[in-house]
DNA sequence: TGTACATCAGTGAACGCGCGTTCACTGATGTAC
DNA sequence: TGTACATCAGTGAACGCGCGTTCACTGATGTAC
């Protein structure tokens, strides 16, 4: 926001004031993990009583919950930077662009990755304001679904057709248009992509592995082809 | 073990108790989680004062370590129990069982999962002596990847066949006669399923899906057979 | 343009709490002769 | 079988630390006339 003649000293500083309290809180996070995050340590990297704060965060927990919708904004904003990248692409790329963007963020980004992704934390739960940001990676995603063509492999018969009831909430969520086996397959695709990240992030494939970032382009173009959101192009 | 003449009262005394503190121990880490774990509500809870718990674990750290052996060792006895009751069968029913028998343990133990497969605790490093309980329930994973036909579409080439090196750990790891299509495809599936659990025990799922356990069917009968590890036997 | 008042930012002390770990000590259990 | 000594279990006080949150207060910024 450019400085206008609506916004005071104070309403500027203010902003300022904030983002620096979640930049040193989002530093924290990196050290001693969510649950390890303080109020007062905030305060003192600020060089503030931590009494301050309160007039800026309402609670640790609202200083949490500050952070999660910043980093959930932020994944978001890079799936949909990458959408907006390879729009005309086909869906192949569009696929493994994106599964590489979410990477390439988590990697970057580990305690940001498993504050959203991880172990809930004991004693919070999220407040519904947390929920539009959640949903932008998720819809990225969704829309890659709906441009999935008629007659992909993804859309062929499932296994268990009578059980596409549990699937009901997820099916609102979709455009109308995306059939249920390329929802389903969407589904698991995506837990696939999420299960790789968090084995590779959390070390459950230490000395499994050699190269993690090659190892992400076999898994991320093999689960493409395997549930048939993707086709090879030979 | 039963009394025995070489075990002394004192001996057996001690057993229980390190079994009373971990029992405490893993009740605590359900209601606060592993970072907030403490010593001396332990300590509490047995009714001693929080100094005697050092007679038996040598700090925090190692209280820690001792609950993510037990934990790995129960689920790994619980997929090994798996394994045994249908050695017998074809490998659909044995994914499938070990399937459903890995997210029962889940579902009736979350915390515990969590501390597992959820966000590494901060400043804590497992030390090498979990790595033979974290190693049993992937090793019987490993067994039913061994056990795939040779025909299996498991088996059929990979997309990126030039990446395998990437794997090379793993390749170590499996039996020799697994080959390179079908350890992918496993490790991928296993992932899936980890995803899967991660994403509906950790709150991802809210909304998306009606009935958790329906799903599961859903899931993994969809994993096993678009991965190939299972055929369908109509 | 200047003044009077209201609002906000930030302080520092305090409350009440919990933590991990150490240490000198008492009393019970085990062991060797 | 009985006694002397060594080992272990458990105590309670203490050290030094950190935390979230509240509250009365001072001084700066904004607003209405």
């Amino acid at each position: 926001m450019p400085p206008s003649a609506s916004r005071t000293a104070r309403a500027i500083a203010r902003e300022q004031l904030i983002a620096a309290i979640v930049a040193s809180a989002r530093e924290q996070l990196g050290v001693v993990g969510p649950v390890g995050l303080s109020v007062r340590a905030v305060a003192r990297d600020l060089n503030m009583a931590s009494s301050a704060l309160y007039r800026y965060v309402a609670s640790r927990d609202d200083l949490l919950t500050l952070l999660i919708v910043q980093i959930y904004d932020e994944l978001g904003a890079v799936a949909e930077a990458c959408e907006a990248e390879c729009a005309d692409a086909d869906v192949s790329t569009r696929w493994l662009t994106l599964c590489h963007a979410v990477r390439g963020w988590a990697v970057a980004h580990p305690h940001d990755y498993a504050l959203l992704y991880g172990t809930p934390v004991p004693g919070y739960a999220a407040p519904a304001a947390t929920i539009p940001a959640a949903t932008r990676v998720t819809s990225v995603f969704v829309r890659l679904l709906a441009a999935i063509p008629e007659d992909s492999p993804a859309g062929r018969p499932l296994e268990r057709p009578d059980l596409v009831g549990s699937i009901a909430g997820l099916t609102a969520f979709a455009p109308g248009t995306t059939r249920e086996p390329v929802l389903v397959r969407g589904l698991l695709a995506w837990s696939a992509v999420f299960g790789t990240l968090s084995f590779e992030l959390f070390g459950h494939l230490e000395g499994a592995i050699t190269d993690y970032s090659r190892y992400a382009d076999l898994a991320f173009a093999q689960l493409g082809a395997d549930f048939g959101l993707t086709v090879a192009t030979t």
